[in-house]
DNA sequence: CTGAAAGCGCTAACAG
DNA sequence: CTGTTAGCGCTTTCAG
């Protein structure tokens, strides 16, 4: 068995109770005591058991970072970027626990016991129903990526209905008039809000968008991919295509490129996101940045402040979302 | 507070102990006083507090998911599919918990209390400090991606320096002489196994190197880009480029194309790892597969059983790297 | 400044 | 089949 504070106690001469406070460094311990105390511990290769610590301070040392799904249609990139947000500003204080919503089902073992706090990356309305779970059980909430108004509730995220915005009017202001869009995963309330910038600036121009310029995707390159075909067999191909991410505008261009037409000559590309790749495909891509790994830090930083304050502050942090202009746009 | 096992006991007038029996399906236990309880633990919300099973039981409930490092050189995609890998076989019986190597300064905090298993995603030699101390603690252990003998310790690799020579046989047999690399991350094991490989091939038929023919590389886009860029301005332009990984073979082919140049008519390419993005890029890229998701997924299968069955086996399972052909190579 | 005693919520002998 | 009792390792009153 491992060496506890009894051990450490008897060798030094004390009670326990002395040398828990010694090692937590307590006011009320005399110094050279625990000094003593901390040679031994150290010479013992003492390491406290969390486990009781949890026990009794009724804190996990967990933090959970929940993601909608880990098994379909979150991207790479940004899965990668938001632990590394994450896990940039904890430390080792905490312990980062990677979960996918959809793995549960059911959320009973999502306590105050075993999270002293969750960062919920949400991507779906759905998770609403797991949010609300872990707000009435009193977790330390940080929502982040989709606008959330439960009250207590920290939430971060960026304007990208904004952003696709300014994607499509830059397209409309290069003298595009065929512009089609590649819509996200339906479902995604990412998906939602790209469609209504997409939307709104077609309508700010007075632009209309025939039903066929329109194509369902599923965030992945695949499916950029056979909805750029089917705009590539109508009788009116379009000019532009706004590519709700990065993903599927790859997919999009490769199908361009098959079809023996060029980006940006024949047909101009914009996607989001502005994945690690974007700069580097050929053509480079004409994307929007949403600043994901901002993001999480943010909405890291500030439910730390939450949990060891012990406030429950309702903040919404808004960040902003470029354009990034590349090679994949032509003027016309 | 929540409601506790003694809560439950007093309404059902039988003792905790009953109750804790009951609701683990003790044997010992009539099916109808089983019955009363769980109807009584589900109207009451009742959740176990895992700090307490934890403590007396002397489990977690913890895997630890480490990386060598989160923060540099482990690319999106292998640490998305590596997490997936073991997440969809872990289901809610253990919390993943997720971390990078080099986010430690001390690996006091590392103990058989607080993980049951850990499953190591280990990419450098310099990992190896890491491990000992791990195995010396008594925790199951599986190390993925990386040979190592550590006696009781869980090893799952794909062999990378075959796929390497596959891919640079391949080179030689479409005719190429001129044959360049660009090396992965120095301290990388896969980078030094790849280089292996590359140069068995070589060897194997007889050709040479050129000193100016090898670049180091970072495993990034930004790092292929440049290395590429260096062999272009070489007086001899080799006619065919083995690069480390799939990023680092974008960044070339970018480099390959701002000068002019196109792959694979001017010049070869070939990547490592079939990301999922290389068979959408233009020229679709030839690459070497890497199993990741299949290689996480049998380290932890068999890792839950080491841990479950408290067996320490020390299997070894080498899995099998394929060359995938693609457009981005051209036979002379 | 230090110690004795109680208790966090649970499981596991041991008795009946 | 059920209950009594002890104890996992730690922190925290309360008393000195």
């Amino acid at each position: 068995m491992s060496v506890t504070i009894k051990d450490i106690a008897k060798l030094a001469g004390v009670s326990h109770t002395t040398v828990s406070r010694a090692l937590n460094n307590s006011p009320l311990i005399q110094e050279d005591t625990k000094e003593r105390i901390r040679v031994l511990a150290e010479q013992l290769d003492y390491t406290p058991n969390f486990n009781a610590k949890s026990l009794v301070l009724d804190r996990s040392y967990n933090l959970g970072l929940f993601f909608t799904t880990l098994s379909k249609g979150t991207s790479a990139g940004f899965f990668y970027e938001a632990i590394r947000g994450v896990n940039s500003v904890i430390q080792d204080r905490y312990q980062l626990i990677v979960k996918g919503i959809d793995d549960y089902t059911h959320f009973q073992s999502i306590t105050r016991k075993s999270f002293d706090g969750m960062i919920i990356v949400s991507q779906s309305d759905d998770d609403q129903a797991f949010i609300d779970h872990a707000a009435a059980k009193g977790i330390p909430l940080a929502v982040l990526n989709r606008p959330v108004d439960t009250q207590g509730v920290l939430n971060v995220l960026s304007d990208e209905e904004q952003g696709a915005f300014l994607a499509v009017s830059y397209l409309i202001e290069q003298g595009h008039k065929r512009i089609a869009l590649i819509e996200g995963r339906s479902g995604f309330k990412s998906a939602q809000n790209r469609k209504d910038g997409f939307e709104r600036a077609m309508k700010h121009f007075q632009m209309n968008i025939p039903p066929a310029y329109r194509r369902p995707g599923l965030y992945d390159l695949e499916s950029g991919h056979s909805a750029m075909q089917q705009f590539l067999a109508l009788e009116e191909v379009p000019t532009a295509v706004f590519c709700c991410n990065d993903e599927m505008a790859l997919g999009a261009m490769k199908a361009i490129t098959e079809s023996g037409r060029h980006v940006p000559d024949d047909i101009s590309v914009v996607g989001f996101d502005d994945t690690v790749f974007a700069a580097y495909v050929t053509p480079a891509l004409t994307t929007v940045r949403r600043p994901i790994e901002q993001i999480s830090r943010e909405g890291a930083l500030r439910l730390l402040g939450n949990i060891e304050n012990k406030r429950t502050e309702t903040e919404q942090l808004l960040l902003r979302t470029e354009l990034i202009l590349r090679e994949s746009v032509r003027s016309l």
